[in-house]
DNA sequence: AATAATATTGAACAGACTGTCATTTATGAT
DNA sequence: ATCATAAATGACAGTCTGTTCAATATTATT
């Protein structure tokens, strides 16, 4: 039935188109911008028949969205790798995760957070953000730290709004903030106290 | 060469049609969503020939812009008159402020920051409250009565992420806040302390 | 009232993009 | 080598856009 490979060589050929539409489709957002490319572009450049990306994708957005999920699922198994450790400064670490992984995959974050996507996109990412948070701010092993006495939805959705409009900021602007930087300013925002480790060397 | 009503007939006539376009736009936008609705879809929709759109604006987006543009200005300059008043507390009456606006305008505020816009427009409207924040902080009368000790423009963002997404949220779910308690638990939330008046009735 | 200027019309046009579908090409099983 | 299945193709009809232009309606000037 099924080759050692566990694909069969259909499906691997399929993944193979699929997998070259996103990859084109992404450069090409972030070379002409979201709005502006077309199928056609995105076809000429993958050197597909315009026909071809309907069989696997819907969508412009679709072909966008996907390939964001799986990027997602990296930094939200890495939080629930942390709320599982218990770590102290949950809500530091947590910003620090969340920055740094939209430094290493910076385009794709500026196309989901930068404004240049549509509208749609964005707020399924934002949306996305409001929901881990929530999970985790009703998860969290120990009460915080600081308490911030509001419904916890509302103050998922705050730390949405922050984080969505600092990484827009962030990766959208001239500025020389490291992801570091931005993290601690973040947190000395919201919970009021220097964060740890500021100043010296973090190991292990 | 002017008369009384310091518009021309023609001038007037001009407007008429221009602020129906508008008007119109607005309530297809609502009904329809932004993406859907088609320049046909508004002339149809307000008598007119569809090359009279062109005469009057070059897009979808020039439309709903100007139209929000109006609106703002509203905000804006109540926004500078509380600042001149040097009241004490403006940032909890800047808040209210808005969320009072949003709750007068909500289909507008919907549109904008509500995720059915185009990303532009959202994009737009929220650096325009950016820059507002920024202008505040910089040209308050008095140091505040808590600093975050962050660079402006961070703080001018950070401003900006509570609030877009706090009336996005607001305005998009369903839920009972007033635009008081919406406007008292961000207060709360970024001031960590009690809004003024919280039980007692204001007058004047 | 006649004439000039301005606004609006609506139809027509080329160009672009979309989504679909019957056909062709590549792959897998026998 | 043959046949069945799946993938890829490109041409088609339909929609929307933005522009143009001659005709019509409205307002201004004399």
């Amino acid at each position: 039935m099924n080759t050692p490979s566990q694909l069969s060589r259909h499906e691997r050929r399929r993944l193979r188109t699929r997998n070259l539409l996103i990859q084109t489709t992404l450069q090409l957002v972030l070379e002409k911008g979201y709005e502006t490319i077309t199928i056609q572009d995105i076809t000429d450049r993958a050197d597909l028949g315009r026909g071809t990306f309907y069989i696997h994708f819907k969508d412009k957005e679709e072909v966008v969205w996907s390939a964001f999920q799986e990027i997602f699922q990296e930094l939200e198994q890495e939080a629930h790798r942390q709320l599982d450790r218990n770590l102290p400064q949950v809500e530091y670490f947590g910003l620090l995760n969340i920055f740094r992984h939209a430094d290493k995959n910076r385009d794709l974050y500026r196309v989901m957070f930068g404004g240049q996507g549509s509208a749609t996109l964005t707020a399924r990412a934002q949306d996305f953000l409001a929901n881990a948070f929530l999970y985790d701010i009703r998860n969290a092993p120990q009460p915080p730290e600081i308490n911030f006495n509001l419904p916890e939805e509302i103050e998922a959705q705050l730390l949405t709004g922050v984080i969505s409009r600092l990484l827009y900021w962030w990766l959208g602007t001239a500025n020389d903030y490291t992801a570091e930087q931005m993290a601690a300013m973040t947190y000395m925002a919201l919970y009021r106290k220097q964060p740890p480790n500021s100043g010296a060397a973090a190991s292990s």
